[in-house]
DNA sequence: GATTGTCTTATTGTCTGACAATAACTCAAT
DNA sequence: ATTGAGTTATTGTCAGACAATAAGACAATC
């Protein structure tokens, strides 16, 4: 029984996936205004779709929606990233754990040629390879532990901290052993997972993720609390 | 500095909150479709409002929206409730961890209340009132843990499962000895936030999610796989 | 009798134009 | 400098239109 994806994606999500890709890679910066006439002849499409799409966006907390004013670019305070990234502690950590349950053997190696992929990224200093990378290695731990949920709100999350992501791993005052201690933390995790052992994997993804948090707050110390921050 | 809360609600999200609501508590089933036509009658709105609620109901896995169908109330299956509740573990543990860390005095005393009164429902064997005070419970830890972001995901998450939740306390079949054990379990997860053991806190709430997963997997092992059934 | 093909119908997908309601701005008057 | 009235830009909501599609009905074919 074959699956025939049929979709013929509806404008409307060709509408919404190109706002928020406009948002993520920071096209529309935060705190921006999203106009919608200014958008419809951007787009070529119609307030209709637009303000669909507005709703989506808006409930993956990518804008927010003030009313009779319109949307804006979200912005996080500290304390919100701080709490996005203790959220995705968490989840990563459970990716993690069911996919050292369950996960397929082909999933398996997929996750360790990523691994290796990212940790050469590392070693040759290639940062925006290296966060490449790093993505990947999580979207099939999260694709791997067959939770669709899961990886739905790993994506989601991911797309709102995603410029943050970004900053830890690329900003020049980055701490010198950072990459070291990273590349480290992704290798604990593969083995963990390797030997099929559930808890251990869980405990080093939250740990490699807890560090990670750290080393970007520490980078944001000197930021202003309310970061405009070109990213 | 006081804040005036004078959102005068735009029409649209009372819509999407009469419908989220109609969701939620049965009066539309799982399956069922939900036509444009029959709600702009029903609701005195236009289709456009309609359908931005949709697209909110949707992300936030109420619905299911089949292309040139429409939407329908979504039905889940046996591994995607175990997903949910998989999620809701680490989410909850997460609050309570955070909860048992930061927490005021005064939501410290308002969980202790909550607590008492839940196992006092338990105890007089009466279990709506059991699930009301277990409800309560979560929502203050979520709140108390004051992190926006995980409030609505809970709140999302719970919506999603609300209806099974129920039956894993009220269900006919429920094992005899798992009111006590219920009881028990939020009985560990407070004192461990009472001595602000945030570790203790963490594990005893996964703990106390995990059996409440097992047992209404249990309960439901007879159910067959595609459940229509009515709650 | 079962399969195929065509027609019909119900419904969604999208656009347009309209108008009310509101927030923010301008600028004069005090 | 503050107040206040008027203007403007924009959102909030509606109604109506038409194309596109999925599903059901029904006839034609083997």
């Amino acid at each position: 029984m074959l699956e025939i994806a049929k979709h013929a994606a509806p404008l409307r999500q060709q509408v919404e996936g190109a706002l928020r890709q406009a948002i993520i890679n920071g096209q529309f910066l935060p705190g921006q205004r999203l106009t919608e006439r200014e958008l419809t002849v951007s787009m070529g499409v119609s307030r209709t779709l637009l303000r669909e799409a507005f709703r989506q966006l808006e409930s993956e907390g990518l804008i927010t929606v003030i009313p009779n004013r319109g949307p804006i670019v979200r912005e996080l305070s500290k304390d919100e990233i701080q709490e996005l990234y203790a959220i995705r502690a968490v989840l990563e950590g459970l990716a993690a754990r069911t996919f050292a349950e369950k996960a397929s053997d082909k999933n398996l190696q997929r996750l360790g040629r990523a691994v290796a992929d990212a940790i050469a990224a590392y070693k040759a200093g290639d940062p925006a390879g290296a966060l490449k990378g790093k993505n990947r290695f999580y979207d099939i731990l999260a694709e791997g532990a067959g939770s669709q949920s899961l990886s739905t709100m790993l994506a989601t999350l991911h797309a709102r901290i995603r410029q943050w992501r970004a900053i830890g791993i690329t900003h020049p005052q980055r701490s010198p052993g950072r990459s070291q201690e990273a590349a480290e933390g992704m290798q604990a995790i593969w083995s963990a997972i390797q030997r099929r052992d559930a808890v251990a994997a869980e405990s080093a993804t939250r740990d490699e993720a807890r560090r990670g948090a750290a080393e970007l707050m520490r980078l944001l110390a000197d930021v202003p609390a309310k970061l405009a921050a070109r990213a």
